[in-house]
This record gives structure tokens, C-alpha cells and sequence, in this order.
DNA sequence: CATCCACCGGAAATAGGGGGGC
DNA sequence: GCCCCCCTATTTCCGGTGGATG
């Protein structure tokens, strides 16, 4: 129980930091990429998925695998740890297994995938300038030189399909074992968590990746629980956790769909913003700071990056709504707003249809809530709220200098 | 019960900026 | 240099559509 009363027991206090002078011993064991040595509460995935790809390690080739289960309930753990156990067993017996690991909502389109497989092979591509076939074939040319068994994972994988041409790539890698006449072998994993994806599938992609399904149900607060603090151990100094800590980050993570990822995000900002207030310890309250901060981050970070015409469209609805006492608006007056606005920046405007197209965009990066409503008579649109603080918008939207005018009116 | 509003949302095409291979 | 490719934001075109209204 010592350092608890470091408040107010000043020679504690002092005690405490010069033992444990930092809160974190290895930060970066929290991080969203880092493979974890154990995955409590998945030993039946692993097995099941290293059963599956196992006959790599006699040369031979291994099934194809499709996970799915919600955001943090461990696909992408799983599929990351059997790939490097595989891989270190292979090296030891000295047969050429190498795994490759995409994702592809960091790579969003069917060239830029296949130029990750490529860079994954040791094969340089340019970023751009070549079609996607063109490197297609040089990645088979060169794996059907190098021989071996290659496991292809391909994370958020339906991020693939929605662009045109995804469909196409997923067909030929799902095939491409005949493009390379046995000199070697490809396997894929594919990854989701959108089950309409899996409908979406043409069947026979669908029946070649899907040869072993694995479903991952969401963690349960004592499961999260048991995650953190196995994690937390490495990644703290011993002492620093509060007792309420690992139990709040799980329940709070458990609230959203059993998300062990948001749970460690928690546990790790937590940490970080303790440190940075010079803190011995860490509690409850920085839990809840980190959450504010996450969000903060998230939203300011996904404004910054949207298309100046969306970042107009955004401002709109926010002045739409400070007017209307937080009522929802409808395309139509957004569209409205929004002319006004960029034409007071002397802008040409877009079209009705593309400011359409920006409400949903902005829908599915959770900034603005929106759904299609009939009005009856009065027609059907789509009615949005912000969703997110609206402080933090405003003030990402005022870092674009071409905007920021109209976000602080005319000063300076 | 048919009408008709006010958009929805898919598809294809364009613009225009950045790069290949040979 | 010529011809082809990639990428994002946007335009053009256009066939829907839920439900209050007359």
C-alpha cells in the first residue's frame, strides 16, 4: 500500500519518486502494433489457425483462412503471432516459410497492396507509374524464382473490394497458386469485421478464402481484465497502477463492444498523461482524462485531414446547428449554408451531389451522425448532427488557413 | 391509392498532378 | 519522348424511393 498516500504524506511522496521515477517501463508494449508473447483468452484461434497454415512447415500449402469478429477482439493479434511462431519454427528447420502482413486500410487501393506484397518479398516498386498488373506479374515472377511458402494477411481486408478493381486483385491472389506451378505456394488470411463484406463476396472468392472460418466473439470485462494486466506488468513500473485502473479501462472497453484495443489505448494515455503531469501514480481520474484525450485527438486528427470543401461542408452543419439549437439539418439547407460560406471565401462550390457524398463521408468517420429520413411529401434527405466535440472540430477546422477566417471571424 | 417532393446513391467520366518502361 | 498508369476530388447522368398529402 505504499505511495497511496503520497499526497499527503510529503516524505512518501518523495520516497515514491525516487524509487520509481517514471511511471513507464516499457511504453510500448501498450502500443496498438505490438505482438504480445501470450493472447489470453484465444488459445483456440491461435490453434485453430496455426493447424491451418502448419503444412508450411513441410513445404507444402497451407489453407487460406478468413477471421472476422468486431475492432479488438484479437484477429489481428492472432494472425500476427502464429506468422512469427510459424516463421521462427520454419527458420529453425530450414524450410523457407515467410509471412506477409497488409494492411489495407493504410493502403486502401489494389496497387498499393499489391506494392506492399511486393516490399513484403524484398521486391522495390515505385509508388506509382506502373499498372497493377504489371506488378502483379514481377511479384509472382519473383516468388516463383525464390520458391517457398508465402502467407499473405490481409488486414480490414473490405476495405479492399470497395474500390473498383479490388474484387479483381482478391480473385487472382485467391488463384494465384496456379500462376506459379508449384515452385511455390501462396496462402491468404484475410481479416474483417464487416460480415456484409463476407456477403459481398463473389462466391468464389468467398468459398477459396473462407476454406476455415474463425469468429471472434467480443472480450467480456474480466477477460479484458486478465489482457491488461498481464500487459500492464511489462509495461509499467511495479507499483504505479492504482487499484482501480486495469478494472475501469477494462469496463469502459467493455462497454464498446468487448474492444481490448480501446481498452490498452485507455490504459496507455492514462499512463502517458500521468507522466506528463509528473504524477507517482496512476488513477482512475487520468483514465477518464485519456478518454477525452483520445477522442480529442481522433476527431482533430480526422478533420485536419479532410478536403478543404468537406472541411467547408462541416463548418456549415456546425453553424446550421448553433442556430437551430441543436436540431438536425437536411442536405438540402447544409447545401445552402455551405454556398454561402464559399462564396464569402470567393470559392467556386461543389455540387449538391458531391456535398451528399461528403455528409456520408463524414458519417462513417463518426464526425457528424447522419441518416436518411423520408419527410413524405416533403421529400427524403438526410439529416445530420455533429458528433463529436464540437470545440475540437472548430478548432482543427481553424488550423486550415484558407478557412480559419471564418472560424475565428475577422481578427488579427 | 396515386402522386410527387427532395434528395439518395450507383456508375462512369474528367481533371490535373505525380510517375513509369523502353 | 511517347504512350500508359495511378490517385483523389469532383462532375454528370440518372434511375430510385418512403410516406404525407390531396
Amino acid at each position: 500500500m505504499a505511495g497511496t498516500r503520497g499526497v499527503s504524506d510529503p516524505l512518501e511522496d518523495v520516497f515514491s519518486k525516487a524509487l520509481l521515477r517514471r511511471i513507464f517501463r516499457k511504453r510500448w508494449v501498450l502500443l496498438p502494433d505490438y505482438v504480445p508473447d501470450t493472447l489470453p483468452h484465444r488459445e483456440k484461434e491461435l490453434r485453430r489457425l496455426a493447424e491451418v497454415l502448419a503444412p508450411a512447415l513441410r513445404g507444402e500449402k497451407p489453407g487460406n483462412a478468413f477471421l472476422y469478429g468486431l475492432t479488438g477482439t484479437g484477429k489481428t493479434a492472432v494472425a500476427r503471432h502464429v506468422l512469427l511462431r510459424l516463421e521462427s519454427r520454419a527458420r529453425e528447420i530450414g524450410v523457407a516459410v515467410k509471412g506477409i502482413y497488409v494492411n489495407v486500410r493504410q493502403r486502401e487501393t489494389p496497387y498499393r497492396v499489391v506494392a506492399a506484397i511486393a516490399e513484403g518479398i524484398g521486391l522495390r516498386v515505385p509508388f506509382t507509374g506502373l499498372s497493377v498488373g504489371e506488378v502483379y506479374e514481377r511479384v509472382m515472377k519473383k516468388v516463383s524464382r525464390l520458391g517457398g511458402v508465402y502467407i499473405i494477411v490481409l488486414d480490414e481486408i473490405d476495405f479492399l473490394s470497395k474500390r473498383s478493381g479490388g474484387q479483381d486483385l482478391l480473385y487472382r491472389l485467391t488463384r494465384a497458386n496456379q500462376d506459379l506451378g508449384g515452385r511455390a505456394w501462396i496462402s491468404l488470411v484475410g481479416i474483417t469485421n464487416s460480415l456484409s463484406f463476407v456477403e459481398s463476396l463473389e462466391p468464389r472468392v468467398r468459398s477459396s478464402l473462407g476454406e476455415v472460418e474463425l469468429v471472434f466473439q467480443p472480450y467480456t470485462a474480466p477477460q479484458l481484465r486478465d489482457i491488461l494486466e498481464e500487459r500492464a506488468r511489462e509495461a509499467f513500473n511495479p507499483g504505479v497502477l492504482s487499484e482501480g485502473v486495469v478494472p475501469l479501462c477494462a469496463a469502459l472497453a467493455a462497454r464498446e463492444h468487448g474492444d481490448a484495443r480501446r481498452a490498452l489505448d485507455l490504459l496507455r494515455v492514462a499512463g502517458e498523461i500521468a507522466e506528463r503531469r509528473g504524477d507517482p501514480m496512476v488513477t482512475e481520474e487520468h483514465v477518464y482524462a485519456a478518454r477525452v484525450e483520445i477522442e480529442r485527438d481522433r476527431v482533430g486528427e480526422v478533420v485536419r485531414g479532410l478536403p478543404l470543401h468537406a472541411k467547408l461542408v462541416l463548418l456549415a452543419i456546425i453553424r446550421l446547428q448553433e442556430s437551430r439549437g441543436g436540431r438536425s439539418v437536411s442536405t438540402g439547407e447544409v447545401y445552402e449554408e455551405y454556398k454561402r460560406l464559399a462564396a464569402e471565401l470567393g470559392l467556386e462550390h461543389v455540387t449538391l451531389r458531391r456535398v451528399s457524398g461528403i455528409l456520408s463521408e463524414l458519417d462513417m468517420l463518426g464526425i457528424v451522425r447522419s441518416r436518411v429520413v423520408s419527410r413524405g411529401r416533403y421529400g427524403k434527405t438526410r439529416e445530420a448532427v455533429v458528433d463529436a466535440d464540437i470545440n475540437a472540430v472548430l478548432e482543427a477546422l481553424g488550423d486550415d488557413p484558407t478557412i480559419a477566417r471564418l472560424v475565428y471571424g475577422d481578427e488579427s
